[in-house]
DNA sequence: TTCAAAATCATGCTAAAGTATGAGTGGACT
DNA sequence: AGTCCACTCATACTTTAGCATGATTTTGAA
């Protein structure tokens, strides 16, 4: 029985203010002409309140904490490819990964166009992504920028 | 200022809810009297709506991420290969020594001008030459004429 | 919450690449 | 001598790439 109480406690709080709120009306359905007059701010402050309530209620539910979950997966790569990629060069380059995707799709021979079309994303963003490598690789154009890349190693 | 509105945002169709229920009841109030008769009912719907939208407000502000971060860890198995220019695939493709040429520069990253001047010729035969390489190579641009030649063993 | 980096998109512009077409030259081979 | 072909060059044009700049949004870390 307590045991209930204590479940459905914020239930039965609500319930309780309800059940008091419909009092108060109740007595002041005599002065009924005020209650008329001001109808939406009566219904102001019961929004509010209940609002406030909901937040209450919200806030004694427990919600389950936040957990990072770390999942560390061994994957062994078998270099189909002759060379592994450098990280190294690749970090101290502030390659970011959008970019490295750019670059390996140029590396496949592709357009602006299509390179956009395969990340879903505008060709001014691509270009923006190319502008960037040209700059981190000392290029002038994507085929210098991949001649680099291949002999640093960035791409397989 | 679309800084404000997404900050106060909750606020905002809070602020709106309410709007939206004083223009019912204004509404409404022309037809008073089943209204009056039934203001408990009203008022326990009202309760009950903003009592939700105070939880909604609240998951809203209150509620965190749950992050699955999933960590792959590459672990290469280096192999080595073996190039060497494949010259049968040159002649079947009628790929002529001054297209190799080309070819050769372009992978270096260098641009048409470049080329030219570093083989004494004009910009236009260049391109002619890039050209027939494009159509012996069924390439439509430089990058993937480089890509193809180097995956035929065309260049080292 | 704040801050910085990353990622996205846009616009206007210039430079380069690529296409289409035609043509001249010189060496090799019959 | 004539033919083939690689190589050269040109003109005019279209398309793509690349530059400069700035704005917005997302995300992650301090």
């Amino acid at each position: 029985m307590f045991l209930m109480v204590r479940k459905y406690k914020e239930s039965i709080y609500f319930g309780l203010a309800l059940a008091i709120l419909f009092f108060v009306v109740q007595r002041m359905e005599i002065r009924f002409l005020l209650f008329a007059n001001n109808i939406q701010i009566y219904i102001l402050l019961i929004a509010i309140l209940f609002t406030l309530i909901g937040i209450w209620i919200a806030g004694r539910i427990k919600t389950p904490k936040v957990e990072t979950l770390v999942i560390e997966k061994p994957i062994f790569v078998v270099a189909t490819a002759h060379f592994e990629i450098d990280q190294k060069e690749l970090s101290e380059r502030k390659i970011s990964k959008r970019e490295l995707d750019v670059l390996q799709l140029m590396a496949d021979g592709k357009s602006n166009q299509e390179i956009a079309d395969e990340l879903f994303v505008s060709i001014p963003t691509i270009k923006t992504h190319a502008a960037n490598l040209f700059e981190k690789l000392d290029a002038k154009r994507r085929t210098q920028a991949l001649e680099t890349a291949t002999r640093l190693r960035l791409l397989n």
